[in-house]
DNA sequence: CGGTTTTTTGAAAGGGCTCAAGATCCGTGG
DNA sequence: CCACGGATCTTGAGCCCTTTCAAAAAACCG
């Protein structure tokens, strides 16, 4: 559980970052936006939407996800508690991609000029959106290598570790286990699998004692073993605050 | 050929975006670092390395690509003039992948403190370098789309596009035709195919009647069918300024 | 409980890969 | 201006990982 549930969401999740000062905090306090409440399959918002608000996830798995012309789904990204949602979409007019809970959640809602505010009024914190929207990328960065050059295993070796990777940053007592807030159909769609095979997939993962699954409850198991399946790099999540601004 | 070769890397590409103001161009022009010529298949940085620069293009085409254990390789984005490289970077203190000249070319590079001094005395340019970013995030999530959920038709179609629409916009007149500066290999593991396979599909395509293919120079024939083939949608690669800063 | 959403399993088909080898193209040096 | 050697492009054949299609068992939710 996060630490501070009561206090700002922007707060709480920039603060992680870097250390805000009194008059930043003043700056996101007054972007503060109202709470809404979700349950599993409610949607956000659509494709195509405009957008007027961005989110902080408070509580919950959320996800982005595309239909294509086939029919097949693509999940373009999974929000996590402390995520922001839809920074990236501030340069477009509408939404790039729909927006649904995996799980019962909050978000946080703020209003998209609060972006100009922060741009004009300081430049450290500017920095660090701009280094959350930079790792973003460099995480997008992995999980595409992964989806175009490795099998069924290496993909979901991956996919785990990075899941256990982002919210071990909020939520670092989860230890090597977690409630898996989606279906394996849905991971499949993450993936550019299918449901059957990554059902599978992780029979056999489970059979070489890499993980364990019961229910939705993931455990990892061999989480060496998993690294080196997938190459995987722990990015750490942590950013280089070297060149930041002093103000 | 860029209108202005003569001029600042840096106020030429972003310039096209937004009109600069005399104190923004002067604020670019300081960060000005020396030009670096490249011919094909010299290594600009490796993995690794320490990140001191920042780089533009100013003429040629370069690629990013990592290998992964198996052997295979992933090329993770592909720099056309006037595209920024490393920017997303600034938040590692070291490379995230290799970075090689597909063809000859020139880079300009400038220091990576020069963020700073932008970031400090520009909440305009700033959101102009943010919105650039978001825009390649945008750009990227379309491109996982089509390499985890379509065939390889479906992702060469898509590749194609995509190279036109961003060269297009440096240089409009070169019409529906272009000189590939990468080998079929390449191509594939950039989209997670086998350089052969590329071959084949490639071979059905022009058969097709899609595009033609003499040497390396491509031909987009059919653009319609192309683009219901790969479900694309132009980005335009034009963003929303209406949020930015006045300052 | 009763209906819906997931998870499982089997069998068969298919798209893309691997391995191999020849044909071409191209930059470079003489 | 031509020849040489490496890089690229082609093509064939067989194999393998994933997908499809179907259908039953389990788990979940109100």
């Amino acid at each position: 559980m996060a630490a501070a549930a009561n206090q700002s969401c922007l707060i709480g999740k920039l603060g992680h970052y870097l250390e805000l000062m009194p008059r930043d905090e003043a700056l996101l306090a007054a972007c503060e936006g109202e709470e809404l409440e979700f349950r599993k399959r409610n949607i956000v918002r659509r494709e195509g939407e405009e957008i007027d608000y961005l989110f902080v996830v408070q509580t919950g798995w959320f996800y982005g996800f595309t239909l294509l012309p086939s029919g097949k789904r693509q999940v373009h990204r999974i929000f996590f508690p402390g995520d922001f949602i839809g920074t990236h979409e501030i340069v477009c007019t509408s939404a790039t991609y729909d927006i649904t809970a995996a799980s019962s959640g909050v978000l946080c809602r703020f209003d998209k000029s609060c972006m100009r505010d922060i741009f004009l009024s300081s430049p450290r914190l500017t920095a660090l959106i701009y280094s959350l929207e930079a790792l973003e990328q460099i995480s997008q960065d992995d999980r595409l290598r992964a989806i175009a050059r490795m099998d069924a295993e290496g993909r979901l070796a991956h996919f785990f570790l990075q899941i256990f990777s982002r919210i071990r940053i909020t939520e670092p007592e989860i230890g090597n286990s977690l409630r898996l807030e989606m279906s394996q159909e849905l991971i499949g769609d993450a993936l550019g699998l299918t449901g059957i095979h990554v059902n599978r997939t992780l029979k056999a993962m489970t059979k070489a004692g890499l993980i364990e699954l019961e229910g939705s409850q993931l455990t990892l198991l061999d989480e060496k073993q998993l690294k080196a399946l997938s190459d995987f790099d722990d990015r750490h999540y942590q950013i280089d605050i070297g060149w930041f601004p002093e103000l």
